[in-house]
DNA sequence: TTGTATGCGTTATCAA
DNA sequence: TTGATAACGCATACAA
């Protein structure tokens, strides 16, 4: 016995407050021509019948739903965390609703891509940290605004923010130079990460510019545990590194505690150790994390432009890459 | 110029396959009788015209969106983060949409109620840490389903879910009068935090039950940063506290950093420290923070059944208050 | 099993 | 300024 509930419409209020169905839709629309009476009336039945105008035959009439699909994966990173609260701030600010579209798995979008469909949203982002090209082609056929984030571009409907990944990894491997370090080792995200991938490239290519050829590498999953456990891994050689530079910042913080808890080394007198992202624990004194600053916030203003303007025009200019400048902060895990 | 991309609708399909627009719509609907033949030449045009129903006009139909609200606040605590991941995954699994919305202001949630009754939701989860109880009034009055998490209850069309934070906080009360402890101090969240207030009441009382009367109290806003203010200020007393529990995590967290790096008081030798949530952070071995695991995932489906429930029957109980327990887990912050 | 016709709650066009 | 009226894209009762 499911006893639904209606909304009251439009239409209700019209009747009781003695007018037409049309002049409860002008009251409510910008700029239309209501005389003071009516609204006042029109207001006054809405109050009294708790009525609120529906977005959803608006949505059939004017082909627009003012939703944006934003689609997250790995929330357990604070950095994400936080871009993903920045989005919903700055969507809602704009008159966007965002429709949450969760996925553990970032290399097939399948299950998603029905329901971004079905809800008729305008415009689509993808936060995620890893995404398969494939993906990426799934979402460019829907001929909708895409937006990625810190991941590599596809086509015509599908932009791109990223951080300087490259930039900001030469200046790590600059800076881990000219704090004496002459082993390296790198710590990766999963392979289709192409933010890690850039990272790498920079941190790599720049060292070689020095003349530093190998570099321990070792791939983990972003997280924490696949940080240390990444860490004890490239630790087990007899010459191990005396730097280490790692994608995020939780695999950072996972590798110094590998280092300083399970291996008795010290950051930074035995190991020089830094991150990207700067999460807010990287400050923390128990760390004190040489990182990257991304601007999640600039990162975040420029996706939506890129989204409304494509929004607006939908023969407008696609597969914008922009690149987001982003900053070293050196702590106390590079001090010398 | 906005050149605005229609999808295609059932009616182009219907024409393309040679059938009616009805028999479109039936090759979609669950148990519908179309014959095979119908079947194929629909899905042979649908994919052809690369077309996806729209639950737009169905919302209309049927009055029901699948749409889930989920207000957020505080997702700069991982424990947030992570139960908006585990509320997504599982209502999407149920079939439905979140529809994220966000506010930094728990207290009136006047611009979030009209954007969610214009896109008729079918319910509503608020996962904010504070908010007032005229906000819950707010959400009441839609007569739609809702469901608190960690917050107080409202009234008939509001339930909620929390943990067992008085039980817990008793019990945090006994761990550390048994590990030793004479002068207690609690660091509390914002003052409409009801969960924060569970919290300090069941631990005053504890203590109460031991004779331990005066207990210094400071009030912060849940985070690191506020924690450490906290109890920088609790510790300029000239007979400080040896034992001291926050009322989340990641205020324990700064509260620790600024014994051991500002104070120079030694965890847990000089004071214990203990916090709320169980962040993964919490476990990390700079911490070793004794805290409360909260069971999020346990949480979580408790509310969706409430959810589902109401939603099923409008005329059903409302306003039940459902209690998960939550496990106390000792760390080295509390070791003797 | 299939097609026709109607309605859902708005916005937009047009005439009054 | 106001009120009829026609869409929008689908689901459903009904007739065939």
């Amino acid at each position: 016995m499911t006893s639904r509930k209606r909304y009251s419409s439009s239409i209700d209020v019209a009747r009781l407050a003695g007018v037409s169905q049309s002049a409860v839709s002008r009251t409510y629309r910008e700029g239309a021509s209501v005389s003071e009476e009516t609204r006042r009336k029109v207001l006054e039945a809405a109050t009294a019948l708790d009525y609120r105008p529906s977005m959803i035959p608006r949505i059939m009439l004017t082909h627009r739903s003012y939703l944006v699909a934003v689609v997250v994966g790995g929330l357990y990173n604070p950095f994400y965390a936080n871009v993903l609260e920045i989005f919903s701030a700055r969507l809602q600010e704009a008159g966007y609703q965002v429709l949450l579209m969760y996925t553990d798995s970032g290399h097939t979008l399948d299950g998603i891509i029905p329901r971004l469909s079905s809800y008729r949203v305008d415009a689509i982002v993808s936060a995620l940290a890893v995404m398969s090209g494939a993906a990426a082609q799934d979402l460019a056929r829907l001929k909708i605004p895409v937006v990625l984030f810190n991941a590599a571009l596809a086509n015509n409907w599908v932009s791109s923010v990223s951080s300087d990944n490259v930039g900001a990894s030469r200046a790590m491997a600059a800076h881990l130079i000219e704090r004496g370090a002459t082993r390296f080792g790198f710590i990766a995200g999963p392979a289709n990460s192409s933010a890690s991938k850039d990272r790498f490239a920079g941190f790599r290519d720049r060292l070689a510019e020095n003349g530093v050829q190998p570099l321990a590498f070792a791939e983990a999953d972003y997280r924490y545990e696949g940080g240390r456990a990444a860490a004890l891994a490239l630790f087990t050689d007899a010459r191990p590194p005396d730097a280490l530079f790692c994608a995020n910042d939780l695999m950072a913080m996972g590798a110094m505690d590998a280092l300083r808890t399970d291996l008795g080394l010290r950051v930074p007198e035995d190991v020089l150790v830094a991150g990207f992202d700067d999460i807010p624990a990287a400050a923390w004194p128990s760390y004190g994390l040489t990182t990257v600053i991304q601007d999640a916030s600039r990162m975040v203003d420029k996706a939506i432009e890129l989204l409304r303007a494509k929004m607006a025009h939908h023969d407008g200019p696609g597969g914008i890459r922009t690149i987001v400048p982003a900053t070293l902060v050196a702590r106390a895990s590079t001090a010398r």
